[in-house]
DNA sequence: CATGAATGAGCGTTCATTCAT
DNA sequence: AATGAATGAACGCTCATTCAT
């Protein structure tokens, strides 16, 4: 019970501080501290240390976008309407925050060289957000659904750097302007 | 002039590996070691220490950049054309070199939380690029110039950010694609 | 009964492990990990932590060296036929493993500043030696037992240092020889 | 000049502690508490860290041995004589501290498993001494000088470690009357 | 009787930076 | 104009140990 409590608060912390200045900018001692836990309880619960710690907060947020997703396309009847929507979502989402965040892959894409285990997430939750988009394109009836699906995650991947860049959200805003232009 | 290289030469080597590790990910022995410059050659040629070096690669990196932009847009007699153009020179670019590299701004973002100075420097630099691209579109007689420039600074991130994360340059494809059906 | 069998199986690894890189070289972890037990147990077992199973250890392989003695000497009927035949016993039981083991008292001399128990189970173990080979030097007329006893011990532990730096029994063979010249 | 006496200061205070608690026993902060000196210079003098400087600290008080050597041996007219000065001079070497230190390779023999490099060092020192010994008894015309070398060598080391053991010169003592009544 | 969750001090090492020359 | 010697804070991580159950 403490021990859910335990690794589900480091996760959060983790994920905040990533998010923020990245998995090399960030000391353990610092997400320890905002966690309020103690310095050996990490190796506890990520005896990976640092590089499990990343993966399981990257993969908890990764996790969070996809059901946003599926919220946002289930309700939607034509992809165009979802890729608007799932904007939207994410813009209010974002600055709903008192510090917008990045995209929780951007705070791994860096560390690749150092960790590939963290490569290989990357790429994978990146893999699945594209699956889930090209599935409910499918369900739409795109006419041409993996395209779609990936050109509209490069999109909002776009969006979401300047937005981090500019800690605004106008980017994302400018982006279902001009995704409502193309319907 | 040995001078000039000295400088030169810690630029490009910080530039790259920036690149490719992120701010934080680089340490200062390591781009020595690079360049092949001895130990304290760095603050003679940059007083204000890694940030500064950073700042100088970033500013080298987008220099190069909004050139490519000139030359892609330079010979555009439309803006569509010129979009098309210059998603292909960047493809081109990230995939002539060994590890694709990610956008020069890329690698200072998240140092902004801890280097302020070089968030300003994200956010001007981003701000050029969106400008340049908005000059091009007022030349070639684009109906909205800001948004148009903004939404394809916007696509060509996201393009950048996926790029790098795969390794390849298969979302500039992706991007050019789509670029060529909104036409 | 599962009692004593986890017990002996911990001061088995323990006494490999402390005999081949020492007190302060080994972690409870890896002998936990060696010996297949719980995080937990050694606790149980060993209420008084590594320094009370290191002790345990050495006892138990200072017990089974002692055994050696009284065999080799057991079967002699002059104390420079027991001195030889015990060199020769030691030889063959280092070689016989894959890795040459130290004396089981080395592994703690050095713990011995911080964990002055290991000192005095040392001392003890070694002097306990000695008086072993005393008692047979007496049983078989040696005109000055004590000094005999002391100086055989001192030689055998030369040769088992320096045959476990070479990770070979020779040092055991070229005393034995010397021991043979000597008579 | 500074520098040089950083590195030997770094050097004597590790060969002190190595010698009485062992390479795993002893923390570089202890080391430089001990030194008097500042955290990140051991790493400008020793880039290899830990590992190089007990190399270093090996090497040093080796070559002390061997002078040691070499000036009880030079005095010698036989090889006998040359063994009992050795036996005598070690003694009061290390009765001359109040804690009597090991033979500097022990501090590191069981840092092998753990770091290769030292059991490598270990070994040449051990072979460097029974060579010096080898010169001298050759150059006092002993009949079998490779054997009389490796046997004394073995039987040092054996009255070294049990004096480390109760820290006594006791067992210096005893060898040296073995020694004079083999002659 | 036996354990696995949890701890904080300390580990060896790397860091960006300073400064005398 | 240019550098290599030197620094101490912080790094990620392992340690022997405790204790509720």
């Amino acid at each position: 019970m403490s021990d859910h409590n335990s690794r589900e608060t480091l996760v959060r912390a983790a994920s905040r501080l990533f998010r923020q200045k990245g998995y090399s900018g960030v000391g353990l001692t610092e997400i320890l501290k905002e966690a309020g836990l103690p310095k050996g309880s990490l190796y506890y619960h990520f005896p990976g240390g640092k590089a499990e710690l990343a993966d399981a907060a990257t993969r908890w947020a990764a996790a969070w976008l996809e059901g946003l997703l599926n919220r946002t396309f289930g309700a939607a009847t034509r992809f165009e309407g979802g890729a608007l929507a799932t904007c939207e979502a994410i813009a209010t989402a974002v600055a709903s925050e008192s510090h917008v965040p990045a995209c929780p892959v951007l705070s791994i894409l860096q560390a690749a060289p150092v960790e590939p285990a963290l490569q290989a997430t990357a790429q994978e939750v990146y893999g699945r957000w594209t699956d889930c988009l090209e599935a409910h394109a499918v369900r739409l009836g795109h006419p041409d659904p993996r395209a779609a699906a990936f050109v509209l995650h490069i999109k909002l991947q776009g969006a979401w750097v300047i937005a981090f860049a500019q800690q605004s959200n106008a980017p994302f805003a400018a982006l279902a302007e001009d995704l409502r232009r193309s319907v």
